[in-house]
DNA sequence: CCTGAAATAAGAATTATTCCTATTTAATTA
DNA sequence: TAATTAAATAGGAATAATTCTTATTTCAGG
């Protein structure tokens, strides 16, 4: 479960790199934030990671936890484990299936696969628990917003 | 994008049968939300379902919505879409990876797959826009969890 | 060292969801 | 059919996660 500190290391330096390119300023609290998500393998949520930059950083606030949680995802640093920013949405399909997900609009489309579905699992995941569902999202743009895009860029 | 009317019709019967036979009442206000879900191919959220249903039934609650949501949910007539009840989780694994999620505590592991990262997109998906990337969630119960059910059955 | 832009802290505001309670509905019994 | 009772709903209050606002602080460049 534990992450080895040359994997931890390289991470702090990608979020030096990236911070220098891009001219933001790397400071105390967004180095604390961002190791306190690159040093476990637990994919915290905001307030464990608050709780935890708070024991070094007393006087940081939640809403710099936050902003700068956004601003790591910006460039790249880490992302977000969820389907859709805000509200849950409900699928009344309920056979085995898979989504098709346009991560501009929101367009969600099912398809099924039997290759999907019959997913080997790999031995370590075996280690780690019972498998009962396998989904797959292929992630991407659709079409639509992509005529959409190439118009605005068009003007 | 519009679903066959016999596809929703089976599913209206589904919803008919499982309320009759685990004791729970088809009221107008589950029929109507249900309908709501099942009728399209959009997946929508709570709040699209409410101003929708409101339209037939003006008087219809914001958390009558959420509770036959709920129900239904638990009834495995719907599914809802997300990774995580509850709060966003961060990940600072930049390399192309996938999860297994335990349902029940909320344990995420990463583990790499070439066979996954290299799956096929479908040709309807295709038609539906681009791919940007692949994402397998292995969902199921880990093994601190099973542990735990065990005794909790044993006493 | 000074100045201005960037970043932060603190708390208010917003949003999605759940909870509470009085009322209504509907199945069951008399 | 009327009375009884449990289930379900409406409406609004409460909660939880996240975002916004504003005054203050920090820091890089002149």
């Amino acid at each position: 479960m534990p992450l080895n500190s040359g994997q931890i290391d390289k991470r702090i330096r990608a979020f030096t790199k990236i911070c220098r390119q891009s001219g933001v300023r790397a400071t105390h609290q967004r180095r604390e934030i961002f190791r306190e998500v690159a040093r476990t393998d637990e994919h915290p949520d905001a307030e464990t990671i608050y709780k935890r930059v708070r024991k070094r950083m007393p006087t940081v606030s939640l809403d710099t936890i936050y902003r700068t949680l956004s601003l790591l995802e910006e460039k790249g640093l880490l992302k977000r484990l969820e389907l859709f920013s805000g509200r849950t949405r409900f699928d009344a399909n309920t056979q085995p299936h898979h989504h098709f997900i346009c991560t501009q609009c929101g367009l969600v489309r099912d398809f099924t696969s039997e290759q999907m579905d019959a997913l080997a699992r790999p031995n370590e995941v075996r280690s780690w628990g019972e498998v009962r569902s396998v989904n797959v999202q292929l992630r991407g743009i659709c079409s639509a917003c992509r005529a959409k895009g190439r118009r605005a860029r068009a003007k």
